[in-house]
DNA sequence: AGCTGTTATGACACCGATGTCATGACTTCG
DNA sequence: CGAAGTCATGACATCGGTGTCATAACAGCT
């Protein structure tokens, strides 16, 4: 591979002055600029990072540990795809001010990552992005030296810098529209409380129902999926049966995630009900190749993973720009309300939902 | 960040010595290696790449170029997510064999890729891999020099190595395993016919009916998905009509992709008719989220994704160690048949299919 | 004319590792 | 016992760029 030397001879100029042409940080006679460029052509060069590391001290590369490359091949996959979203958030950033993106993945395994944060730091990365597949707390006892870090859809104890999703602002805002298209008995089908999101989400569920003022009925909020092996769906069969059975039926289910709702749709019809005739489905991720291919289309919320990702790179970015906005501790991010067809209203003031910020699609 | 010279004065030893502790290529004196461990430790020494990479010339690193992380925005998915699978194979074999990928995300416009590509070579990648969304033909028009290039899930017309799945094998085998069930009357919902895999496939399906020497009837082969905008799903709703107004109409329904199958299951249902009692329904992509999660669970063909990235992962391996092994043009791989309920045996020779290698799940 | 300032360029050291070669101490063998 | 071989270590050059400083040519100003 040519060297800067070889191009430096070739159009008979110092190697400096080849530096010069490459980086433009000093004037360069036209007639020596276009000698040099010919020379490059020619030549097939291509400066050497590597090199050009060794003075300077910046790698333009960023770390991104995660597990989303392999977390799709478990057999449980309790939410969408989000990690992915995040780290396609991030690459885009990232890519659009220069830096690029070394990825390592877990594959599933969090002891490997102090390897993998040692191989990055060997790579001399500006930054470490981790993300999480989930909503969670972590630790990060990998030593990541001074190299700064941000944590994404987890967060920790130390106040690192991290972006959450706001899982119970998306709750509530999915209850509140389906309250004000009229539906007032809601039941909530919950994933497993061991996630940090259930919690979050249950307080929002409550919190949109406080403040229409109806009150909170325990029947109607049931946990409808373990993270268990043996979960065959019997839990689910058992959730929908119990809400069904109740005095006052709900008019609508919230379902823990879409793929529940994608199961409940089954159930429901099995029952000889028509969604949304009988009774409304909404569901949560906005994990769109079953929203969105569902008939009828599922009402869902969508974590905001994109502008998560996004996010996260802005503030690595930051960091290593040395600005301030010194993030410390978790920032959350809303997401918008995707209302479909598998909602439908029970009152003639849908109108309103228009101001609210959901989309519609 | 401490440099291999701190650790040297810190243990009062040579430089060189201390390398020889990192690299372990000469022998040390026990209590000159403990010594020097200690200084690395206290002083969270982590040897520069760069640096080492300039001597050595070997940077460790593998390009890989995909659009992965991005098409998954795209409103039309047309095929699930092999890419992301793809790009798992590959993470997997480079991690284990002591690799680091950088990945570069085209974003969708491949207009970026001769960017992209330069990047990687200012990096000195060891060798770049460009994987596709889905299996077409290709022209790599980003001058790669002589760093070695492997393509996966599409090929080109240089004859440069290439993995690509056996479309046409993966529909022959999902045939012939319905063709044993006892299904006679086979209809096939077909893709896009601008796709390559369409034409293979449909290859495979007639190479099965005439192995059995049941006769080929065109009415049962309909295009039922269009790549353009305005696709809303008209298209298989005639094309399901179609072949249910049949003389004979067929006892199962192969479909060009799980969502698709996904899709005709509402379809059918509003027709009142049962899966698979009264019809039986057979997808393609062992797109899991939805082949498990639909009730009856999804029978469909499993591309080889994850194989087809590992594969090219070795093969990329192979020539970075100057092996021979020299792939000139497309290597195919083969996927196997998830068995599951959504297609009834019409006769009672079901044992026989355990011998055709296929996976029951 | 003489001084100052700008432009265009080159010489040289340096970043942090490793390859080559040299050296001294010690072991082994004829 | 001396030659040859092994072991443990260090001095020094080198990889391919860039930062610093020097230098020469030429312009603009007093």
């Amino acid at each position: 591979m040519a060297t800067i030397y070889d191009v430096a001879k070739a159009a008979s100029v110092s190697p400096k002055t080849v530096s010069r042409v490459l980086n433009g940080d000093a004037p360069v006679g036209p007639e020596t600029r276009k000698a040099v460029e010919a020379a490059m052509a020619e030549l097939g060069y291509v400066p050497s990072n590597a090199a050009r590391m060794m003075r300077s001290n910046r790698s333009g590369l960023i770390g991104l540990v995660t597990g989303a490359l392999s977390h799709k091949l478990e057999p449980m996959e309790p939410t969408g795809l989000p990690d992915l979203y995040i780290v396609q958030g991030i690459q885009k950033v990232m890519a659009d001010s220069g830096k690029t993106l070394i990825i390592a993945d877990t594959g599933g395994t969090s002891a490997k990552v102090p390897q993998l944060v040692r191989t990055f730091l060997q790579h001399r990365v500006e930054a470490l992005i981790y993300v999480a597949d989930y909503h969670k707390q972590v630790t990060l006892d990998a030593g990541a030296g001074n190299c700064p870090v941000v944590l994404v859809n987890c967060f920790d104890a130390d106040g690192t810098p991290a972006i959450v999703p706001d899982d119970e602002q998306c709750q509530f805002d999915l209850v509140t529209d389906l309250i004000r298209s009229g539906h007032e008995r809601i039941a909530y089908l919950t994933l497993d409380p061991s996630m940090a999101a259930t919690d979050l989400r249950s307080k929002g569920y409550r919190a949109a129902l406080e403040a229409a003022g109806i009150p909170y009925d325990g029947a109607l909020e049931v946990m409808a999926r373990k993270n268990v092996e043996n979960d065959d769906g019997g839990l689910l069969q058992r959730a929908l049966d119990s809400v069904l059975a109740l005095g006052g039926p709900p008019t609508v289910i919230c379902c823990g995630n879409d793929e529940m709702a994608l199961r409940l749709y089954g159930l429901i019809r099995s029952r000889g009900l028509r969604i949304p005739e009988d009774v409304s489905v909404a569901g949560f991720d906005n994990y769109r190749a079953i929203a969105e291919t569902l008939y009828p289309p599922l009402t869902t919320v969508e974590l905001p993973y994109l502008a998560m990702g996004k996010r996260a790179a802005e503030i690595a970015l930051g960091i290593i720009n040395g600005e301030g906005e010194q993030l410390a501790g978790p920032e959350m991010v809303p997401g918008p309300v995707h209302w479909r067809s598998s909602v439908t209203a029970l009152n003639s003031v849908t109108k309103l939902r228009n101001n609210t910020g959901s989309t519609f699609s």
